[in-house]
DNA sequence: ATAGTTATTGTCTGATATACAATAACAGAT
DNA sequence: ATCTGTTATTGTATATCAGACAATAACTAT
């Protein structure tokens, strides 16, 4: 096709497409990340697993549509931060249908509440991440891209911002946030010199008086820490280094 | 509107929406970063300056049509490499016609030729960031943010890969990657520093024998380096540092 | 009291950033 | 040829920080 043969740019007259927005929602559950998904109840896919995510309404900001699909198709009530944009995704065929562009959030949270199926989804459900990297789960569409290119951010975006805290409750002990680093990246790091780090950064606060409280089967009480929920996505002033990842065997010595 | 009351996501049921691509690119002129703009031939905006970019065809992913729309409004034959996504932009009422929503590119390269008009545009041209950051240029549609947006990513980016390279001919010196980082960041770098930093990265490959050719004004010739292009986007081991911007006057004193 | 566990602090070593001084290698002027 | 100015490159000393790992501290469970 010759230069400048492409439609007149006029509201009549343009190629026919649709546009979605898709969510990426990270949790750590039993010291796993797992990533949520809704059960297809329609057609294509249906009965695959499957991104939360739909149409962007006429008259509506694709950031507000990718909050809102996300709620309704799981009926999560509190919690989930703003989704942060991801990329957009609009490769012919990708949906068996027609052309449909779809523009992917990611988001990061502490503790969800169990989902529950609400709008084209039949239910949702918390899959582990692991599990859709080993392949253990086809998913509908593109989304297997999709999850794979938001996991690559987010164990990229704990490097250099605090963005784990966000896996954390309000108060939290510096080895908690240290297990979700390791949980992220499946690597261990040393508790003296991640503790240090962390106290080191004038963004985290300490919570005076405060321990942890939590039932322990035993170790020394640790002190609570928190952070400024718009300090989480502000840039570490020297990065957390990522070490290689361990294998699969977790002999300890 | 009620959870799940959308419609129903068929082919002939979705909201009318236009899918375009947009791309910021940016070369360095005369130690100052410009970005590439097109006049406007077209209402709305008609006469205004505007990102490069156009309609998705239908069977055109999204990678392959920003690279297409740039080619057809600049004629630029050479030195482009291919651009990377930066975003999506989908408020309602960013183009007063319809609702449409762009997918923003953008890419450094070093020399370009002249840009001449093609496509929908009048003309193209290389207009200085700085001139756009100071509100001395009003661009179509929310093509402002997009460019704040762009640069944003760019002066990160270079932080923690060799991106600067691709500014730069194949064989560069040390000093003129520098000049780079510094016309980029508005800051001004240790010499000395600077070169042990790059000399020291293996991703960067001494041209034996090769002193600098170009007509210089005195000074010790200075030799030549080379980077191969797939590293220039790998993460550095250890970060360029972005030291705080100068003041306006550069008394070198 | 003892053993086991986690939190926290200390210490030492090596790498690296930064400031800044010193040298090297050229062009141009005298 | 010498001097001056300019850029490239190497050296040096200090401060900071990561990483390994030892040493305490403060609990729980037996």
């Amino acid at each position: 096709m010759p230069p400048g043969s492409h439609p007149p740019y006029s509201p009549d007259n343009f190629p026919r497409v649709a546009v979605t927005v898709d969510v990426v929602v990270f949790t750590i559950r039993n010291d796993e990340l797992h990533v949520l998904l809704i059960k297809r109840g329609l057609e294509p896919f249906k009965g695959s697993w499957a991104l939360p995510g739909g149409f962007v309404l006429p008259d509506e900001d694709l950031d507000t549509a990718a909050a809102r699909e996300l709620q309704e198709e799981t009926n999560l009530s509190v919690g989930v931060p703003y989704p942060e944009q991801l990329g957009s995704y609009g490769t012919p065929g990708r949906d068996p249908r027609m052309r449909v562009i779809t523009v992917a959030y990611w988001a990061a949270c502490a503790e969800l509440e169990q989902p529950r199926g609400g709008g084209d989804a039949a239910y949702s459900d918390l899959v582990p991440v692991a599990k859709i990297e080993r392949g253990g789960i086809r998913l509908a569409f593109d989304h297997h891209r999709i999850v794979r290119d938001a996991v690559k951010r987010l164990r990229a975006k704990l490097e250099y911002t605090a963005l784990a805290t966000t896996f954390c409750p309000p108060r939290f002990t510096i080895s908690q946030l240290r297990r979700v680093y390791e949980t992220i990246w499946g690597t261990r790091l040393d508790p003296g010199n991640f503790q240090r780090k962390i106290r080191r950064n004038p963004a985290f606060k300490h919570v005076p008086m405060a321990r942890s409280p939590s039932p322990r089967r035993g170790g020394r009480p640790a002190s609570l820490w928190s952070i400024p929920r718009e300090s989480a996505v502000d840039a570490y002033r020297s990065p957390m280094v990522r070490r290689p990842v361990l294998p699969d065997d977790e002999s300890e010595e």
